[in-house]
DNA sequence: CGATGTAATTGTCCAGGACAAAATATGAAA
DNA sequence: TTTCATATTTTGTCCTGGACAATTACATCG
């Protein structure tokens, strides 16, 4: 068993890792020459470490609007060329400090200090200026910061985790059953990102809805079942740019039709800034500022019903 | 469009609401002859939701030991009888009550009430008896129940996160940066359970071990690389019984493989109780017993280092 | 009764073609 | 030039049906 042995992955462990289906790893291979599998003693592929990484990768970049035919045969330098190529997010002084810093701790692996910093900052800026003006331009920063090479792929992961514990204290100590409305949040299966959701939470929470959360990747079938038993008001899904776009629109569609007709769908995340199409009764927020006109709509509404 | 076009998903669908793989889904239905989808007007598979609800119970018995050719072919009912023939977990006077308790909770929907009541149990028995003696039966009384039609799968999700909201204030308090071993934890792509990963990192921070979460589905390559970054003396995987354990002892050898020799490595969850084969340097802990059996280990062994 | 060899079971992979939805380009009308 | 409708290309998903290795069950022998 040579280096190269140890290092191949089969179809299904590429597809796991990098969340690009089987069948479309055999499509590009051979529309577009890449990736490039050698076959083991079973003609079966095996990938390289290095394709491996390539293909994450492109997967980023497409997650940005670029499409297959520009950069999947692009070598590796070019994909880093075309990150870099990429317009930086602008930020406030302020900001580009807590940026700075939390790339920094990341970098030393200390997700206690960050943690602490973080709450330091919630604390002196109130939870909705920490979720809106601070998570989210750092969350960008963090991926960016990961394409880039500056951070490890696990410090993405633990800054995840750091600002997920954070937001669920807060939501935790926000929860009063009476609020109104009552919001249930989850997302798709296949969506695993969970943090847009915690971040929609916070700020709902603390505009006095309640939020029940089912945790990620539910069923559309259990998340039908679910609100009614929860005399939910409002189902609220969460897409990261990372979710199949393609997949967006009719998930929404057959889950509205599968709710009471009183009950609103919003859809938030980045994700679903990309979706063209109308769907009645969906109620798309690709913003958390969005977000909060959908409370405000549906305060309004309540107080004149069927005016 | 009729009520069956409304129900019906596709092949794809029904691999994410059910975790069963397009390719199993063909084979079982030429082998058995179910699954037996309708076709739409581009002759494509669409699954009704009955067909969609049997599977999922066929998955169900599946993790408990039965094989495809005896179920994926009997009715519904019949599959019924099988979970109800199987004999339910014994349990105490006072863990059976907590467990009625816990299921008439979830049954009204009140996840605020099961959480105090809950917390008020840990506090009661401490932290380690309440994770191994009621968390544990807990866990399968709810899973069960599901299966018998006692509660919705969305109750069962709701349990789960009060759990894991629970267990997650635990290991933030006992977070101590100083404590040894350190103890890096996550489970593999595909393993979305959670809440196995938290019960360990609760009994491990209690017990004097500092405890780093990348959270769920971290590819292999990251958890190599995550190790030596945190100088983690342990990396502890899990796998709940729903993980395919056809794969279980190739990703823990390849992982091995990466890690450096000083790293221990450790598979929990009831997932690795199946897993026959001899891995050399990997300790698999099917139980939290033996989970705290290699946390006193590693302690004998460093006080004598090279004995 | 345990071990060992044989047979059945089962999940995964393959090729390569078909197709619809989405994205993009093209051209005509305002 | 802009706008809108219509072609064209791109792209992901699905199809069939066969092959194969790994696992599990079973039967035979010591």
């Amino acid at each position: 068993m040579n280096i190269a042995d140890q290092e191949a992955l089969s179809i299904r462990a590429v597809e796991r890792e990098t969340g690009i289906s089987k069948d479309v790893l055999r499509k590009w291979e051979s529309r577009y020459g890449f990736p490039a599998p050698l076959r083991d003693a079973q003609g079966e592929r095996s990938y390289p470490a290095d394709q491996v990484d390539r293909l994450r990768l492109i997967k980023r970049l497409m997650d940005t609007g670029l499409r297959p035919s520009r950069i999947v045969a692009e070598s590796a330098e070019n994909l880093h060329a075309l990150i870099l190529a990429k317009p930086p997010v602008e930020a406030t002084a302020s900001i580009a400090r807590m940026r700075d810093l939390t790339l920094e701790m990341l970098r030393h692996e200390d997700p206690a200090g960050l943690r602490r910093r973080l709450q330091r900052e919630m604390l002196s800026r109130g939870v909705e200026s920490f979720v809106q003006d601070v998570i989210t331009p750092l969350n960008h920063a963090v991926g960016e910061s990961w394409a880039r090479g500056g951070i490890d792929i696990h410090e993405e992961h633990v800054y995840t985790e750091v600002v997920q514990g954070l937001l669920r204290d807060v939501v935790a100590q926000l929860a009063d059953t009476r609020a109104r409305p009552r919001v249930l949040l989850t997302t798709l299966p296949e969506e695993e990102h969970g943090i847009g959701l915690l971040m929609v939470a916070a700020l709902l929470s603390l505009r006095g809805a309640y939020c029940v959360s089912l945790g990620t990747q539910t069923p559309v079938q259990d998340i039908a079942q679910a609100a009614p038993a929860y005399n939910a008001n409002v189902v609220a899904l969460s897409f990261s740019i990372a979710y199949p776009h393609r997949r967006i629109a009719p998930a929404l569609a057959e889950l509205r039709q599968r709710l009471d007709e009183e009950t609103e769908l919003w859809a938030g995340g980045a994700g679903c800034a990309r979706v063209s199409v109308a769907l009645p009764g969906v109620r798309l927020c690709p913003g958390m500022r969005e977000t909060l006109d959908a409370l405000d709509a549906w305060r309004v509404a309540k107080a004149e019903p069927a005016a």
